[in-house]
DNA sequence: TCTCTAACAGGTCAATTAACCTGTTTTATA
DNA sequence: TATAAAACAGGTTAATTGACCTGTTAGAGA
């Protein structure tokens, strides 16, 4: 046995278990995965796996913190505060996924809505990690908020509540876009969130 | 054995099974409410209970055309369809919904985007069932601004599109009130849905 | 060079799960 | 009333699950 040797490269290992807990996770569940399953995604050995995650709550709760939170920050945080104004931003967010959706041919919904929805009610420890991440994910948009407001692009805005809107709209847009197997309900949501904020921006803003 | 003697009411004890499974289902998740587990909750045998349903998939298409529907019907399509516009409607059933959550003190979120999170990739057959009751939820609050639209209450609004961003508000609100454990989410969503219809309304009708 | 600890390998185990099976009783129908 | 079919009772089972266990090897520090 141990022909093929071996490299230890616990870094690089935890990362390759996460990743493919990440996917595995956002695609079919928490529950649905299954130790055995995320053990033959990341191709490694139940004993290295076994090391690095002793329990499967003590990877999921990883899989929240770095998986999750990285794809929140890629798909959301980074966009938005990159953009010339928060709908902008929130426009090209959603564009993006929607593109991303498109291409792939089926929608397996946002990681964060999925695992929040499946998993608050089991576990508070798990439940408050996620909660967290949408509470910064509404910090960022509401922050890119604040800013417009500053630069006059708008007024008369509640800048958390706006956000707490925005991150609503998108969940539960996924959610049925995920029922449906279509990306419509996104267009629509998304559609009416910019005539929302049209009411609240200068026209020439927008 | 049979001591108690027994009498035979296939509709009665269908129906006990149904709604404690629609109960535990929509708390724990399908995944997590085992055979066992809904077999204990409605209170019947296990001959009894594997008569009615065969198979757990069979429960649970049950408990969706029949518990989760009937849901959707009583928070959202009967008091919409009954308001004196929609957007009073829509807060109506908001209204009643974080009443009932600050009430038993816990958010244990939206039974149908419970369900549907968790399902829609797992059995086509499910979504399907899941997404024709989101339409009948969208066709319900459709049919009721366009009836403000013919009464002349608002104007230059599309209310399919409408319809849709209500639901995805809503779904998505909810599935944060359930990471959050807080109405917050809600209470700040409808605030802004308010506003949103303000835009489109005329100022004294809503 | 020696040694100790973490990294890794591969297999085992009790518990839980969904489905099924055999037998009994009620009730509709002829 | 005779009888077939449905309604119910209670237990069994093969497969899967998450956790664990014993051994082996690489690499850092003395």
């Amino acid at each position: 046995m141990a022909i093929g040797g071996r490299t230890n490269d616990p870094a690089g290992m935890r990362r390759k278990i996460i990743d493919a807990s990440f996917a595995l996770m956002s695609r079919d569940g928490y529950a649905a995965s299954s130790m055995h399953d995320l053990r033959d995604a990341s191709n490694v050995s139940s004993g290295a796996f076994a090391h690095h995650f002793p329990s499967k709550k003590a990877l999921g709760l990883c899989v929240i913190r770095e998986g999750i939170a990285r794809a929140v920050a890629d798909a959301w945080i980074t966009p938005v505060s990159k953009a010339t104004s928060a709908p902008a931003g929130i426009r090209d967010a959603f564009s993006a996924i929607v593109a991303e959706l498109e291409r792939n041919g089926s929608v397996s919904g946002c990681p964060l809505n999925n695992l929040a929805v499946e998993l608050s009610s089991h576990d508070p420890e798990l439940r408050q990690e996620m909660d967290a991440i949408f509470e910064s994910w509404r910090a960022a948009i509401a922050g890119k908020l604040r800013d417009d407001l500053d630069a006059g692009l708008a007024s008369d805005l509640d800048p958390q509540r706006a956000a707490m809107f925005v991150v609503a709209v998108y969940s539960g847009a996924m959610a049925m876009a995920k029922a449906s197997q279509t990306t419509a309900p996104l267009l629509d949501s998304l559609s009416e969130l910019i005539n929302y904020f049209r009411t609240l921006y200068r026209p020439d803003a927008i």
